[in-house]
DNA sequence: TTGTAAGCGTTATCAG
DNA sequence: CTGATAACGCTTACAA
């Protein structure tokens, strides 16, 4: 038992260092081979059983033999060898800008899942201190057959570290790739009606100035609704900050110094609302007495913080499985079209962060 | 060029749909025998070339040529062949929990952004939905070259799961395999000082149930400073509940309800922290007035909520890079011995949750 | 029903 | 210095 020996040898030394197993202890993995010689046959054959190949016409007898052999030599097929076979790896990658923002985590976690449930396995590749460029040559070398790409702007790649790929875009619409996106128009409608119905004539709008297509959508479903009942945006109520709490509190804080100060305010996401929100407690502004949040996303920590953050829910975990899924069904697919799917519906959460308009300003 | 066409395929579609390019469009990868070609020497010349092979000794003139066609053509080696040759797979798996919990999202990230730079890709295995038992045997399936397990309690798995393998452990100490660590003790440690020091005398303790190594030693680090300090903990002011929001939220319910209430309390995690937090707000408790909360862990949240949360932080990132480096040392070492390294220092981080005892009650 | 042979894209060990 | 040749572990015709 190769384990135990290992462990009474480690065990044997000090307690912070570690000597590794000798080279000749780790026994070399169990191939095809070795089951056919176990079990008498081919090695061939061997494939041929536990493929799962339907063309395979095979004796039970030969079938259980060989199952046997395998399961008492503890067999596992190599899958980079598969792969080379058959011309896949059997693995997807994805790519996405941030993991520590929350919704990402989320959509890779979604991915991972559904993909571990296909038989693929999912390479990380996170653009935060490496170059997008980077990790799709990685990826190439790889040969994946497949990415999903979250908000790390495809469109605006070089259209040749794409080419040849299998792609699904997250939130992002093409017509190069299909793609499952969340309805983010939905999204900003949703935040204009709550808080017009709430009252609230004197609105704002905080988001990154950079061109990603969801926070646009939202701003245009935001503004949009706006204008259509009759209210209008001034442009220092227009906001342009990075998407993260910090950029939320520098929007915020600029917003609290305009003459006339907004009531609502729709932040493009949750990370920027709370920053927000912080920066309300900050200057000593009540929320929602005085001014109205709305966040989006629905992040877990929206409703951690006090008050609980009235924000749009976007299906992150879904949106990360549907294009594992989508990837999955377009690779092993007799039929190889892929429908791209509707918008995932978004939902308002009304929670602690909007109230009604203050009356005196209403 | 392929790509332009496969574009205008698409353009001329109804717009939700997509038209994948049909497969005789999609160029088969070039290989090292196309480069061959090319530059009019062997295929294994190539290779001589271009893995970099120290033992080659080839004539500058042939080089160039191979070079010069491989840049041309774009060649990009085939991981999983060269792994097939080499016996390496030259890719990593990471098992975590669960990656809606930021810290572990820090940790992948972290592990993830080194392995890059190493050159190995980064498997993706969260236990939140699939069983740790099935991510270890796709990892071994796809014969990863190590794995980085975090908090996922690697001495309870089956060993045989892990026979083989070559694994660094992160916040678990073992005598089996090496790893790194941050400084659990001194994090409890930490807390309990800083409690006392603003005078705290009734205190408590939230932590998880389960037996995860990092909890345990924060939870020791504290109580053990207590009781050098002549503090004692009654049993109802050791709360356990999941290492949640919603598990801080009910263990800071139970402690509110104490008859002698405590004032200063210690969370085995930051999630938890907040947790109590939103407890104490709910219940109209002021933080930290009437009483005092310290986290552990230091996420990026801890510093939304309002007062901002006191803490130590463990540098998650880190922990995940250094793991990712260990690995790497150990894989492409040629000295195969590897250290587990000093935990890593943690720092306590004095934010708005914590403040003075109550005088009534010191 | 099963074994043989060829090939997937590399690397490594040899002769030439 | 360079080019055959034989692995690596598996799949897939094609024979037997």
């Amino acid at each position: 038992m190769v384990p135990t020996r290992a462990a009474t040898l480690a065990n044997s030394c000090a307690n912070t260092y570690y000597h590794p197993v000798p080279d000749s202890l780790v026994p070399r993995p169990v191939t095809a081979r070795d089951v056919a010689a176990r079990a008498g046959v081919s090695q061939p054959t061997v494939s041929l059983v536990l493929s799962g190949n339907p063309t395979a016409r095979l004796s039970p007898e030969t079938r259980a033999r060989v199952k046997r052999a395998a399961r008492e030599l503890g067999y596992r097929p190599n899958v980079a060898a598969r792969g080379l076979a058959r011309g896949r790896s059997y693995a997807l990658g994805i790519l996405v800008p941030d993991l520590g923002n929350p919704f990402f985590a989320d959509v890779a976690s979604g991915a991972q899942r559904v993909a571990a449930e296909e038989g693929y396995a999912v390479l990380l590749a996170e653009a935060r201190e490496v170059e997008p460029s980077r990790h799709l040559e990685a990826l190439r070398a790889r040969r994946v057959d497949g990415i999903i790409i979250d908000a790390v702007g495809a469109s605006d790649l070089d259209p040749d570290l794409l080419a040849g790929f299998n792609v699904v875009l997250i939130d992002e619409p093409s017509t190069r790739w299909p793609g499952v996106a969340s309805d983010a128009l939905g999204a900003g409608r949703v935040a204009a009606d709550h808080l017009l119905s709430l009252g609230h004539r004197r609105l704002a709008f905080m988001g990154p100035a950079i061109d990603v297509h969801t926070f646009r959508q939202r701003e245009r479903g935001f503004t949009g609704t706006l204008r259509a009942a009759g209210v209008t945006l001034s442009s220092a109520a227009l906001q342009r900050a990075r998407p993260t709490v910090g950029g939320g509190q520098d929007a915020m804080r600029a917003l609290l110094a305009m003459p006339e100060r907004p009531t609502g305010v729709f932040c493009a996401n949750d990370l920027m609302a709370l920053g927000a929100l912080k920066a309300c407690a900050r200057a000593g502004v009540a929320v929602p007495g005085a001014v109205s949040i709305v966040g989006c996303d629905d992040v877990e920590l929206a409703r951690v913080v006090t008050p609980e953050l009235t924000t749009i829910a976007i299906p992150a975990r879904e949106l990360g499985a549907r294009a594992a899924r989508m990837l999955a069904r377009q690779l092993d697919g007799t039929g190889k079209r892929v429908a791209g799917s509707r918008p995932l519906p978004v939902t308002l959460k009304v929670r602690g962060t909007s109230g009604p308009a203050p009356k005196d300003l209403a």
